[in-house]
DNA sequence: TATTTGACGCTGG
DNA sequence: TCCAGCGCCAAAT
């Protein structure tokens, strides 16, 4: 497997995620054989945060904070995107995360 | 070519 | 229960 290729699977899984939904780095990584790499996922959705097909604002951190709005054109198009899909965002952070939390693990099924 | 840093996560004390 | 350290990979300097 290629590098390029393992960046295209997170922007695939990125893609994946339902509208109104959200999941983490690291779920993201377990689900592509990864865990101990989410960072790596971070840098990748550094690239895909530039693309408008990959859903980037629908991948924050384990404990749903939005800790990469920096990285998106405005900081603040991540929370308003995601509010715009039904998911309230507070001070830079997810409510009910765990409600809107979407694991691919357990969505997609391995 | 080598070192540091970064959108993270888990385990251990 | 809270704080600190380690692992892992890629990009930038």
């Amino acid at each position: 497997m290629d590098k390029e290729s393992f960046f295209q699977d997170v922007y695939e899984v990125a893609k994946l995620i339902p509208k109104g939904r959200v999941t983490s780095y690291g779920a993201i990584a377990k689900y592509l054989g990864v865990a101990r790499s989410a960072r790596v996922v971070g840098w990748a959705m550094n690239g895909a945060s530039t693309l408008d097909d990959v859903p980037a604002h629908r991948v924050v951190n384990r404990i749903g904070v939005l800790s990469g709005k920096n990285h998106f054109q405005t900081p603040t198009r991540m929370e308003e995107l995601l509010e715009k899909e039904g998911v309230k965002v507070k001070n830079d952070q997810i409510l009910d995360f765990e409600k809107h939390f979407w694991d691919p693990m357990t969505e997609l099924g391995l």
